[in-house]
RNA sequence: GUGAGUAUAGCUCAGCCGGUUAGAGUAUCUGGUUGUGGCCCAGAAGGUCAUGGGUUCGAAUCCCAUUACUCACCCCA
């Protein structure tokens, strides 16, 4: 048997409308907030993300599918969004028709990472992206978005991280303090966090072991070495997020895994799901515009996993929608009157009502079972007696009643079932 | 990439210190009297016990390998 490859998943029939209930909701908001949908490709030309992530994180390094196509361009798919849409802003001059362009998404991604809780290898995000400006009223209105997108869905649980990566001249001149810090303790680091030195000392903060924590719990702090600058606007960030009554934490570790990142980043983490925690994750990137091309221009974003998302509403049982239902099942009473039922069915499909009716040329009590399986507010009766008398039944399903009517009546029917 | 655990009907699982024809619940289908659902009742169908090898008179059950899935590390949404 083939199956889906892995760490794929199919979105099942049964999970559709808890995907629509979403995706819709999150247009909603959008609009409210005035982003406006783009869509990008499912994969670009490898150099954009290795340039744009950067060419050491893992995302690059060991996690895009990326494969030369039949010209011998190297392509990959999509590992997340913002590349693509910086890729789109400066391919269609988006400045220059607008200085604040606010775009939002919702996309397939694709990572080769083993899967696990909460982790696949094609998932699903959504996320905002607001290019053009370096107010600190965005990066709020970033968490803000996402915040209340989860809020509406019914989650609790939430924890909203917040921190300052600082412009890199400071990180690298915090960083190097850093080292300074733990030239002398290396010997009692974990193996793991002796490689993260060369490769990403700041993922030390993260490690799970006890001898690192032990060690990081006297570490000199980032936002300690923030510029001005930089310190100000992330002041400002929280003042704004204090109006807005979103609750935040400080978290000094919190750094992410792309490259592009300067001053505020952030995550929603939910402590509802697996050890794949967070929601969501963004924060602003005022040099990549400019990195791969464009024009300086600073811009700030967030993405947020739609499968971890439906996961936590799981695991906290909210989003319990309606089960789908039917406007009319059609009940044929003689065989000799299939195409009449039929006919029925075109006709009140076309004026909009969810219509079936059996295909499978079983018996009344199988339809009416099949009726009652797919909700269906009434059931019409074609055939019988009533048919000789030029009539059908149309029988409520909730209350049980029925009512013959005219064969040709079909806007006293549609009245009925209009209510 | 590393580690641990799991693999029996469409789904959720029992059976496993080796011993006739492999079970339950649920879902599916068909009935329960002239032409009508839900609840209930009866019946039917549905499985190469993941795959391949080994031990044995005999393997779903014990051993090995492979594959897949799950969780965790790593990393991230």
């Amino acid at each position: 048997m083939i199956k889906a490859i892995t760490g794929t998943k199919d979105i099942l029939p049964e999970d559709i409308n808890k995907w629509y209930y979403v995706e819709n909701l999150v247009k909603k908001v959008m609009q409210n907030f005035n982003y406006k949908e783009l869509r990008t490709p499912v994969f670009e030309e490898t150099g954009l993300f290795s340039r744009g992530i950067g060419e050491a994180t893992d995302i690059v390094s060991k996690e895009m599918y990326t494969f030369i196509d039949r010209s011998s361009l190297s392509v990959t798919l999509k590992p997340e969004m913002t590349a693509s849409v910086v890729r789109s802003f400066i391919e269609h001059s988006m400045d220059k028709k607008q200085n604040l362009n606010k775009l939002f998404y919702i996309s397939p991604m694709f990572r080769q990472e083993r899967p696990q809780a909460g982790r696949f290898r094609q998932f699903h995000q959504f996320g905002a992206e607001a290019l053009g400006s370096n107010d600190p009223a965005l990066d709020a209105e970033m968490i803000l978005l996402a915040y209340d997108i989860f809020n509406s869905i019914g989650l609790k649980n939430l924890v909203v991280k917040i921190n300052s990566l600082g412009v890199p001249e400071s990180r690298e001149r915090y960083k190097t303090e850093l080292k300074k810090y733990l030239s002398d303790k290396i010997d009692k680091l974990s193996e793991e966090s002796k490689k993260r030195l060369e490769t990403n000392i700041l993922r030390i903060f993260d490690s799970k072991e006890y001898q690192d924590k032990e060690i990081m719990k006297n570490a000199p702090i980032l936002l300690d070495y923030l510029d001005d600058e930089s310190l100000i606007q992330f002041e400002a960030v929280k003042k704004h997020l204090t109006a807005a009554n979103i609750p935040f934490e400080i978290d000094p570790t919190l750094v992410r895994g792309l490259d592009y990142y300067t001053n505020t980043t952030f995550e929603v983490v939910s402590g509802s799901i697996g050890s794949q925690s967070a929601l969501c994750g963004g924060g602003r990137y005022d040099l990549l515009i400019e990195q791969l091309g464009g024009k300086a221009t600073p811009g700030v974003g967030f993405a947020a996993g739609i499968e971890r998302l439906l996961l936590a509403c799981e695991n906290e049982g909210c989003l319990n929608l309606q089960p789908d239902s039917l406007d009319i099942y059609i009940v044929r009473l003689d065989n000799e009157l299939k195409n009449l039922a039929y006919q029925y069915a075109v006709d009140f499909r076309r004026k909009g009502f969810n219509v079936e009716l059996d295909y499978l040329q079983r018996s009344i009590k199988a339809q009416m079972r099949e009726a009652n399986k797919l909700n269906s507010k009434y059931v019409l009766f074609v055939g019988g007696d009533e048919y000789k008398n030029n009539e059908v039944v149309l029988k409520n399903m909730v209350s049980s009643e029925q009512k013959n009517i005219s064969i040709d009546s079909i806007n006293e029917i549609e009245n009925i079932i209009r209510g």
